[in-house]
DNA sequence: GGGAATATTCCC
DNA sequence: GGGAATATTCCC
């Protein structure tokens, strides 16, 4: 009774089929995150057993999209059973995180290109979004903590830009690693291009002398 | 009866207090992390309630850590009420990220210097512990974590070290930066270098016709 | 033990 | 909507 979504949770963490060797940008098919199955799973479950009138949440009509009808009881009743929560908000936040649209302002509709009825076979192409670095970013937003105006608390402000910046750092250098290797693939591309040519080449004038 | 673990959800998230202005390094009182508390809490509670006998898990005799007696039991009853999960791995996994050691090979006995009975104000000062990649060699930090040491200094020492990795990772910065310009460059020259010869070949099989 | 991916929460 | 912290999972 407690633990009601202890079977649900078998099929979590089969995402690492994701990480492998192929985790490039290829749109080839993968393992897809267990957020877009369960999700997945809780329209066609629901869509079968209940009636109509007491929808909570289904696919729209044409099978693009989906409609939660009803978020207190999507939230009380289907979340638990297929998340480690009850929240409308963290559904939504995943939802986003997976670039999933709202598609009106009069209703919780919700769309993907690649989440549609009968396409279980296409979540393996959806991806989550990365966050775009920029070295300078957050720290010149921040506006009112409760200002504990102390001696240190220079310092420390000091202290959190200077980690914040280092971070930032980090990750644009990882950034700049990838570019770097793409870069090299693209020059050994064009080298091969060229010593093909003049092979070819070659040949051509050989046979014309 | 399926949400039995609603109520001790509420205190979750209170942990942003955390994160605002002065979330460095300071040794300082903050609102310690949503699973300190819980795992306290938990000790408490259950100290009170249940007799030697049916131990599951308790503080240790000096109160200077604790001791999970069984681990099924504490799995499957106890971390379900206090956590989204009934995982010993993953309570586990936090008791590392928070820098608790396993202090006995014989049961499951756990200390942190800063986590000891009677003392729920000394969480605060319990923090995760941070990844630290590459730029700065292990060789500069320091190794006993359990050193009491005075807090200017290891704050001082800290910044020094942030400011170090800080310089370095720009200094890399612009060497890779270097590295792009130069495969770019390179690029454009195998490129020239292809159309030209495009041009020379197509000038010489024309001649030689 | 800890790295790293995904999940959940909170805040802007 | 999305950034960022903490939580949970899986893997080495």
């Amino acid at each position: 009774m407690a633990n009601n979504y202890s079977v649900l949770e078998l099929n979590l963490g089969l995402g690492n089929n994701n990480v492998g060797g192929h985790a490039g940008q290829s749109p080839r098919q993968r393992c897809p995150a267990p957020f877009l199955l369960k999700t997945y799973d809780l329209l066609e479950e629901l869509g079968e057993n209940i009636e109509d009138s007491t929808k909570i949440v289904s696919w729209n009509a044409e099978g693009t999209g989906f409609v939660v009808w009803s978020p207190s009881e999507f939230s009380e009743l289907t979340l638990p059973r297929y998340f480690k929560h009850n929240n409308f908000s963290s559904f939504i936040r995943q939802l986003n995180t997976y670039g999933f649209k709202k598609i009106s302002s009069k209703r919780w509709e919700f769309k993907h290109e690649k989440f549609q009825r009968g396409c279980r076979h296409m979540l393996g192409e959806i991806t989550r979004k990365k966050c775009e670095p920029s070295v300078f970013p957050a720290y010149l937003k921040s506006s009112s903590e409760e200002n504990n105006a102390t001696s240190s608390t220079e310092e420390n402000n000091d202290h959190q830009l200077l980690m914040e910046e280092n971070k930032n750092l980090k990750k644009e250098r990882l950034e700049l690693q990838v570019q770097i290797d793409e870069c090299k693939a693209l020059e050994m591309k064009l080298l091969e291009c060229l010593s093909q040519f003049m092979d070819t080449h070659q040949n051509k004038v050989r046979r014309l002398c």
